[in-house]
DNA sequence: TATATACCCTCCAGCATCTGGAAGGTTGCA
DNA sequence: TGCAACCTTCCAGATGCTGGAGGGTATATA
């Protein structure tokens, strides 16, 4: 099979699965007379679990990991579960990260509408809301309200 | 003021105040007798604004866009309004992104408990769970079901 | 045989946003 | 004189690919 089919079969693009291969997540592919890549069906699988990891966002640097364990026939299955609840974890704090920022997103907008929409060098208007203050860097400035 | 209070004042790390003066974000600094960077208050207000819209999670881009307004005197108050809009939405769509993947990852690690996990070859392991499965490669495993 | 096309190959560069570190100059103070 | 604490530039790395240049190979058709 060739590289295309591969990729076809595994949902990972041609280009990518070469990519795998120089970082080493996959061993160097067979090749044939010609120097083309030649896979067999082990190989789709190992790529559609590669494949499947990276849908759930784990960083190739796990999925790394997972791999070679079951290179060295000890079953990965604990650290999977493992990974799958930290992730979980990160996920459900990165929510709340983004639910904040949607908030103060939705504050500044309302709150910039009701200001002039031409004052450059003023006080009077979203962009000088959209400004850190103080020394912390952290907090949108409030000083309207 | 050197970079080093900027960077206090403002929040933005000396390393990437210097960063965003190369990729011309900000002006080439102006430079003591002995080379060293020397900034007003007016490089604070600009920094400020820089470090708010990232705060946002704005791209530096965008931000950029803005600063080149205002410095040729134009009102960037409505772009930046139009920003905050699409930013929003954006993030909408994000947390709506991570929520689906958070259901698949609890539904997989609960599914994954119920197995055996030693089984390295076979096919009743998590891992198995977490593998693409026909041309599409975007839908989760579920044969388990 | 010539050509078109659809594959395949390698290598290099770029995306976005910094961050770390090396190697070295400057300032201020004991 | 020595040392800490600044500052400078430049290079490399992180993450996960993606695009393109420049070139070889395979197959079918004219």
């Amino acid at each position: 099979m060739q590289i295309n089919e591969l990729a076809k079969r595994s949902g990972v693009s041609a280009k990518t699965i070469r990519y795998y291969e120089e970082i080493e997540l996959l061993p160097p592919a067979r090749r044939k007379p010609n120097g083309y890549r030649d896979y067999v069906e082990a190989d789709v699988e190992r790529l559609r679990l590669v494949a499947g990891a990276r849908r759930l966002d784990f960083p190739l640097s796990d999925i790394k990991e997972i791999l070679d364990l079951r290179d060295r026939n000890i079953p990965p299955c604990s650290v999977m579960l493992d990974l799958l609840e930290r992730k979980a974890e990160e996920i459900a704090d990165r929510i709340l990260e983004l639910e904040q920022l949607q908030h103060d997103l939705e504050e500044l907008y309302a709150k910039g509408k009701t200001f002039p929409l031409d004052d450059v060098e003023g006080k009077n208007c979203v962009c000088h809301l959209v400004t850190t203050h103080g020394e912390t860097g952290v907090s949108i400035n409030h000083s309207f309200e």
